[in-house]
RNA sequence: GCGGAAGUGGCGAAAUUGGCAGACGCACCAGACUUAGGAUCUGGCGCCGCAAGGCGUAGGGGUUCAAGUCCCCUCUUCCGCACCA
């Protein structure tokens, strides 16, 4: 029993919303029915619907920006049960990672126990939250069952080359003491310690070849118009495709020196070309540097210098400087000499470390040629007579080539296309895309992850796990230190295996998969997660993929998004699923923020869901998080907007269980959809008005759900024809009402709360008499003509100012409305003296009179 | 620097196509009920003005009978990338 404060009337006891009593009784009845959102048979024939919210890392709380992303998700899946689509709408955990390690530190508890914990602690707040997932597919990442199948994708990529291993420089971040993805850094930072450098590191590390798919990741980009451009843009921006050409300038007088490559988009400009420079990393500097001592020394400071630019993340704003080599290279169109240099902005890792310097045509190489005096060239112009152009021209649409040898007055678009060719007929050049996307290095120095499938042996080199004996088990036993190295490598009952091709002593793989790897393809999972023979089956994933609509932050934009789409093209080409992108839509909601910051501990201004569910009930929370702004914008979270939804619920749940006696009495009439109709004849004026807002709002939130998902306004409708039925409530009380009005109002209205407050429009549908299960229950239809206004007000402007607005009739044509317009007091005081020049007449919208 | 999004009352916001700017909610004000109110209900609430009326969607210009919405310029904020040749 609810408790009562001591001097309250039975009467207000009766009426009052208590979603502490509510919510956990329906919450105890929905945990005792696990089917209740099961995916049905793929045989039903009904149209399926696979609704995805990212899954949460089992950190042990969730926060309130959970509580927006599913209850974003829950609200989609509700209304979808209700259209009558089979849906499928599960739940997992994305469950290896550091923070366990980091747990394990701190508290001395193992890692997996950690990792358990917060899963049964987040499964509870799950439940508390009424969140409608079908449990019976659920992943959690770090058991055996799900990761063995990392290692049976790694093992096959192994074996069709797509995974690796290189010695390369790396992203090593100290705090996490293991390597990182570029992916992951963020600002020079690592992504999980914002204040922490990323060092650069050489090591021999497994990769995965997404920059195989990178033209497909690329293009697919324009088949998914139901993914954010933002996102669209932001993986356009990282694949980074440069259509252009090697070019290769022999080094003057030393024929043993193989020649620089370099890497350009403008052939263009080469006769603009005056200098070469080199990346203080390239080669061919290193060589150098041996018998330079000076030269040696300066390219050490170069060095040191980025680095510490690296440290104050100003690598963007570090001054130009290079230095000479005092070589010379030959321009092998023209066979000039250009002096060669080493240049802190030329980036190692990008293209082939060494550029042709243009700088009449590109404002870097502008900048170091004033610096330094080298010539500044203009060998490209809008046209031919341009003679004071401002020099770095960098224009190419419109281009000509101008003091350019033979290829004068060529267009600079021909001209790239023409010149490359021509250094590929002469034997020094070839056209080349290049990409900023590089292959996705998955090795982490790191205990809890999948451990990779592969064996060092000494005669056989590297030589996979055979399938047949995954998984690679993660061993239990383990001291997890702070010190470096992988923590496997410790375990020799771990390291120490047998060859499995030549049967001698050999040594595992110590490192493990960067848990994003885990994430990759885990929805793919959901549709079959109990198949021991297969990552799943590739029929029920067929039926359930692409995935209709998956919600998530925008903070994965590029690392998840972009690792899931590489995956799903592997998956693929293996033949596994026929779908080439994983998700048809993508919804990026926006953050929770508080007082203008985004939450953090160390702000001091988290929002605690379960201090809100204790104060408000889940269905304000929920209800609030979709309220306060549109999903796809950031919402600054203010507790006393959630006590206004508070009050809005109790209102709604005051007037409905007040009715709720007279509608089941009239039985028969409201179940199902059979509700007895209204004859127009027969309905009292405040009958029409309560129908009309009735089905104008059915058809709105219908809309909403199906387009712009600006659930604030559906939210606002509810509001607004509950606050209706409440100024009716006395008219109601008088009988002025048909009871079969009455019924259908509050049948519908209780149905179009259920996508956002669960657990109140279940008990409203019970205690109104509904019977089955509210979630399956169709969704209301608008029906146009009862929501069809027959009075509308239309603004009377004169010179485009609003003078009045007038009552008529909503079919009124262009003759009335004017005629109405124009017999107006109000209006005709406005234009006394004037005449009318013009009537501007739009049926339904408004009468403007343009008099002078 | 480049790319993207945004800028509307005291606050969160609304305004599918150019057509009554500020729906809905918060806060606030007044009143009712009340021993009491951080409960509930009623009314008010962009700014200036007693009013009539005027002004008003970051600022400036333009197109239009009509602009928050379309075009041009400027400013600010947030996000992403950041010497990518």
């Amino acid at each position: 029993m609810p408790e009562i404060e001591s001097n309250e009337t039975p009467r207000a006891e009766a009426t009052r919303y208590n979603p502490a009593e509510i919510e956990p009784r329906w919450q105890a009845r929905w945990d005792a029915d696990p089917a209740l959102y099961a995916a049905e048979p793929h045989s039903t024939g009904k149209p399926k619907f696979y609704c995805l919210e990212m899954l949460p890392y089992p950190s042990g709380q969730l926060h309130v920006g959970h509580v927006r992303n599913y209850a974003i998700g829950d609200a989609l899946a509700r209304f979808m049960w209700m259209r009558g689509y089979n849906v499928l709408h599960p739940m997992g955990w994305d469950a290896f990672g550091l923070p366990a390690e980091n747990a394990a530190l701190k508290n001395n508890v193992p890692p997996r126990e950690w990792t358990f914990q917060n899963i049964a602690a987040m499964k509870q707040q799950f439940a508390r939250l009424g969140m409608a997932f079908d449990w019976s597919n659920e992943v959690t990442t770090c058991l055996p069952d799900y990761y063995r199948w990392n290692q049976w994708f790694f093992v096959k990529m192994f074996e069709a080359g797509l995974a690796y291993r290189k010695k390369s420089k790396v992203n090593w971040c100290p705090s996490c003491a293991t390597v990182l993805a570029n992916e992951q850094v963020v600002a020079g930072c690592c992504w999980r310690h914002e204040n922490t450098l990323v060092e650069q590191r050489d090591l021999t590390q497994w990769f995965l070849r997404i920059t195989k798919y990178a033209d497909e990741l690329l293009d697919g980009l324009n088949t998914m118009p139901g993914w954010p451009e933002k996102v669209r843009t932001m993986q356009r921006n990282w694949i980074g495709r440069s259509e252009g050409a090697h070019l290769d300038f022999h080094v003057a007088g030393e024929a043993d020196t193989p020649a620089i490559t370099v890497f350009t988009t403008r052939v263009d400009t080469i006769f603009g070309a005056t200098s070469i420079q080199l990346a203080p990393e390239h080669p061919l500097v290193k060589q150098w540097a041996l018998t330079d001592t000076s030269l040696a020394t300066a390219v050490d400071e170069m060095i040191a210098q980025q680095k510490a630019a690296r440290e104050t993340a100003d690598l963007g704003n570090i001054d130009k400087h290079g230095v000479s080599t005092g070589k010379q290279a030959v321009n092998p169109f023209n066979g000039e000499m250009l002096p060669i240099w080493v240049a802190n902005y030329i980036l190692a890792d990008y293209g082939t470390g060494a550029i042709m310097s243009v700088p009449g045509h590109d404002e870097r190489d502008f900048e170091f040629a004033q610096k330094y005096g080298l010539p500044i060239k203009r060998v490209v112009a809008p046209n031919l007579d341009t003679n004071d152009l401002q020099l770095p021209y960098t224009g190419e649409d419109e281009a000509v080539l101008v003091d350019s040898g033979e290829w004068t007055g060529e267009a600079s678009l021909e001209a790239q296309e023409k010149m490359a060719r021509y250094a590929e007929q002469q034997g020094f050049g070839k056209r080349t895309t290049t990409y900023r996307l590089k292959d996705w290095g998955v090795s982490r120095q790191r205990y809890w992850g999948t451990p990779i499938p592969m064996i060092h042996c000494p005669n056989d080199g590297i030589v996979a796990v055979p399938l047949d004996q995954l998984p690679v088990l993660l061993p239990e036993k383990i001291e997890i230190t702070q010190e470096g190295g992988s923590p496997l490598s410790k375990v020799p009952e771990f390291v120490n295996v047998l060859c499995p091709r030549c049967g001698g002593p050999a040594r595992r793989e110590t490192d493990t998969m960067d848990t994003f790897v885990d994430s990759s393809w885990y929805f793919y999972r959901y549709t079959d997660a109990h198949n021991d023979n297969a990552p799943f089956d590739s029929a029920k994933a067929n039926y359930w993929f692409p995935i209709d609509q998956y919600i998530g932050g925008v903070e994965h934009a590029i690392l998840h998004l972009i690792y899931s789409r590489f995956w799903t093209k592997v998956m693929r080409d293996f033949g596994l699923i026929a779908n080439s992108e994983p998700a048809t839509r993508l919804f990026t909601q926006g953050m929770v923020i508080k007082d203008g910051a985004k939450m953090s501990k160390s702000k001091g201004n988290v929002v605690s869901p379960d201090a809100m569910i204790e104060k408000y009930g889940v269905d304000a929370t929920r209800m609030y998080s979709l309220f306060a702004a549109p999903p796809d914008r950031d919402l600054d979270w203010q507790e006393e907007g959630l006590a206004g939804i508070s009050r809005f619920l109790s209102r709604v749940y005051r007037l409905t269980t007040k009715f709720a006696p007279a509608i089941r009495a009239l039985g028969a009439q409201v179940q199902g959809d059979e509700i007895a109709p209204v004859e127009f004849a027969g309905r009292t004026p405040v009958d029409a008005d309560l129908l009309r807002l009735l089905h104008q709002t059915i058809a709105k939130i219908t809309a909403d759900f199906s387009g712009r998902w600006h659930f604030n306004t559906s939210i606002a409708a509810i509001m607004i024809l509950a606050n209706e039925v409440g100024a009716h409530e006395a008219a109601i009380d008088r009988g002025e009402v048909n009871p079969a009005t009455m019924a259908e109002v509050f049948r519908s209205l209780t149905l179009l709360l259920a996508p956002f407050a669960p657990f109140l429009a279940a008990e409203l549908w019970q205690q109104i008499g509904g019977e089955g299960v509210l979630f399956r229950q169709p969704w209301p239809v608008a029906d146009e003509n009862l929501a069809r206004e027959n009075e509308i007000e239309i603004p009377v402007q004169v010179n485009g100012k609003l003078v009045t607005v007038l009552k008529v009739l909503a079919d009124a044509d262009e003759e009335a409305l004017k005629a109405t317009a124009l017999s107006d007091e109000k209006v005709a005081s406005r234009i006394a003296g004037k005449t009318i020049v013009k009537v501007i007449v739009v049926k339904g919208k408004l009468v403007n009179l343009v008099a002078r």
